[in-house]
DNA sequence: CCCGTTTTGCTACTTAGGTAGCATTCCTAA
DNA sequence: TTAGGAATGCTACCTAAGTAGCAAAACGGG
């Protein structure tokens, strides 16, 4: 990697604190470093051949990175993936499954390495361990979908938009911001469902008091109106 | 295992042919059959109990099992996966990611492999290349679990019927049987509805002339129109 | 062979969610 | 500073899909 020293260091301190990287010498990871290449996604960069990942592996630095799928049928969008630090795309292309039809979009700045799929797998040959912690990476990916398929199959909108605004509340501070900076057509790729039907309830849930909104920004006002609202209403 | 030698053969040439078990050694192969057991679950054998899974792993041998999700808000099922030979169950436990509430209903004569969660472990210890064959399955899965999501939350119930009819059609024999033996409660767990609305959708093709019926059996009469309702009115 | 259960077919009703369209506000790049 | 484009709020409408309920048909165990 042709890079400044500080650079390469930040990159290395990120990769070792990874799950996936955690059982990997020192040595093998320089190594990979060796064979990546860093690049810059800024805000709305977008990929949409869907070949590229078939050929380069990316690993998630800094930033945000929506996966998604486009159906031209009813010219709507679903977000499946909201990748983040230490997430790494696409390993089906190590495992040469094919194309599958996914777009990217960096829903912000964002930092990624890029390895050739190629050198990827022979690095992963000489380092047979990492096939571990890549399992149990994938196998939570899967945990996510499967629990997202029942949402999407079995509840109805404003529980699955109240469950996607308290999983991405922030506790920490004293607002409860949720998922700020995205828009409403945003939130209705995320539950599959259309701009218009997220606002039509986000009206609701700020009328029962549960919110309040500003532009791209959604405080939770009062977190027991939503939790019930995700227990269903005979909790 | 305590079984005869012929049980014993049928179960050795079985993993063998898996791709799961592929580039195992047949001295491992054996060893991890000394700490299987096997079990016959009889049809509508079900395993309600969600720890079960947790300490014990299974191998499907013959025949085929459904996972489902129950919710209990509105009393209905999704099926996520149809397993079959060589499927496993369960990954996760064996990653540790805890309980996924999911069960498992045996819908014809299974014979499964049983070995404890902690030795199957132990046993995939000693055979780091296990790991890699087991991202590969579960990368599979993923894919599977993807591809559902998208049809549940961007189409509509005549595709969904239509792609699952298609999808398990028998282009082998003439008669272009479908999902043979599962009745209408069954098919609307696999795409996400109820019994009343397949029923109804299947009374529409039968209409059109895609279909006919007899007891739990569908028998596809045009292909071509079945095609058509995938792929949208506008092809 | 018969009785109870399962499966299927169908009617009628209700409603959540998708759609179209427009006006207003807000942001940002030229 | 301003023009154009996002983002949002809201109305009205329509339809697919969920629900309840019932009856006929088919099956299968005793």
């Amino acid at each position: 990697m042709n890079i400044g020293l500080e650079k390469y260091r930040h990159y290395y301190e990120t990769l070792i604190e990874s799950e996936l990287f955690s059982n990997v010498t020192h040595n093998s990871l320089n190594q990979l470093l060796e064979i990546a290449t860093a690049q810059n996604w800024p805000k709305k960069t977008c990929i949409l051949d869907t070949s590229h990942t078939l050929y380069t592996f990316h690993i998630l630095i800094t930033g945000k990175i929506k996966v998604y799928h486009f159906d031209s049928a009813n010219d709507r969008l679903l977000t499946l993936f909201l990748l983040q630090d230490n997430d790494v795309f696409d390993i089906f292309s190590l495992m040469g499954c094919g194309t599958h039809k996914v777009y990217y979009e960096a829903l912000e700045n964002t930092e990624v390495l890029n390895i050739p799929v190629s050198k990827m797998k022979d690095w992963m040959k000489d380092n047979p361990l990492v096939h571990k912690s890549f399992l149990a990476y994938t196998a939570q990916k899967m945990n996510i979908l499967e629990r997202y398929i029942i949402n999407v199959a079995l509840e109805d909108i404003p529980t699955r938009l109240a469950r996607l605004l308290y999983n991405n509340m922030d506790k920490s501070s004293a607002h409860y911001q949720s998922i700020c900076g995205l828009s409403h057509v945003e939130l209705g790729a995320l539950i599959g469902t259309t701009r218009a039907v997220v606002n039509r309830h986000i009206q609701n849930f700020k009328e029962e008091g549960i919110l309040e909104v500003s532009r791209k920004q959604i405080t939770i006002t009062n977190v027991k109106l939503l939790e019930e609202k995700i227990l269903g209403k005979n909790v």
